[in-house]
DNA sequence: AAATTACGTCAACAGTACTGACATAATCCC
DNA sequence: GGGATTATGTCAGTACTGTTGACGTAATTT
């Protein structure tokens, strides 16, 4: 059962002494794990994972960022991108359109197909977000906002707030 | 460029309409990536992924659960556990004792070594929390940690608020 | 014309998850 | 007592997402 030369067990909870804060640590894990299986299960019918939905949430968001742009934002390799992208090309989900300005660069477009799976994989995620924000009463909107946003590493704060509400897109003011 | 049968490309940008708060839905991916970005560069170093990092938090926050207890927390299989857990008992971050009652139980504690690092990862973590619970001013404490428990399915919220602030461990009610 | 940039692609590998099958020991129940 | 069930462990195969490194091509920059 134990190994030879095992420490020994510890058996008092971890506490939040050193004020630590593991409520919201733990909290934070569930709740992301809650709030990403409700697309999951829709994607399984497409053979899609998880990012794919990244993709195609962030060229809805921002259509015509390039490859490189996309690339920023996720935080991945372009090997990474690639095999997931050609899903969504092949598929008939995103398009791509070469650069006018520089036609080295791809411009990434949803289709109609893509922004409807899109807003059905968004849908039960905003339900949830709006459901929690009603049962947990006083807490406003904009202050979750702000505290998400707060958690979010300052240099990469750029990327947020690139859509300007309403407005279209090809708005790309970062690099 | 455009393959044969191609959709058109939808040059505008998808927009908050059918109420969908693509705000906040953006903003939990990022604050989960940066959130998770900090222990991930700390595993590392041990050669060791967010899996162990889960298994040794909440063996840390309620020693003495057993496998299947952990099983249902982290709502992974057990043979997805398996290579993880072996691991950080080879490496002597947790023992196993068999149970009291059922010997067929195995019980996980902690060792120093494990608590050790279990604190190493969550302190900046907390200390993410805490510059971003600052930063958004307003927003106190309680209606974050409101919200976060709302966005976690109704079923599974059992399983949080098990750890009862300060007392020890083995207080597993749940089953 | 040479260097750089944007993108694509091939290959190998790691980490985490899954399903299905089978083994062992301990407990439960008739 | 003895069969069924339960808790755990383990083997094998597979999928998805990510990595590094290398190389190729076309377009732009210098």
């Amino acid at each position: 059962m134990t190994s030879p030369a095992a420490g020994k067990p510890i058996r008092t909870a971890i506490t939040d002494e050193d004020g630590i804060d593991f409520a919201i640590i733990e909290l934070f894990f569930f709740a992301y794990r809650d709030f990403t299986s409700d697309p999951d299960q829709i994607l399984a019918d497409y053979g899609f994972g998880r990012a794919h939905h990244r993709v195609l949430h962030f060229v809805n968001r921002r259509p015509g960022l390039t490859v490189a742009e996309l690339l920023d934002v996720l935080k991945i390799t372009k090997q990474s991108l690639a095999r997931v992208l050609k899903q969504l090309i092949d598929t008939d989900h995103i398009v791509q359109l070469q650069g006018p300005r520089d036609r080295r660069q791809r411009e990434l477009y949803p289709t109609a197909k893509g922004r409807a799976l899109a807003l059905a994989l968004a849908r039960p995620q905003s339900r949830r977000i709006r459901a929690a924000l009603e049962d947990s009463g006083t807490a406003d909107r904009a202050s979750i906002e702000r505290f998400l946003e707060a958690m979010v590493n300052p240099e990469l704060r750029a990327q947020i707030d690139i859509v300007p509400a309403q407005t279209s897109g090809k708005k790309n003011g970062d690099h």
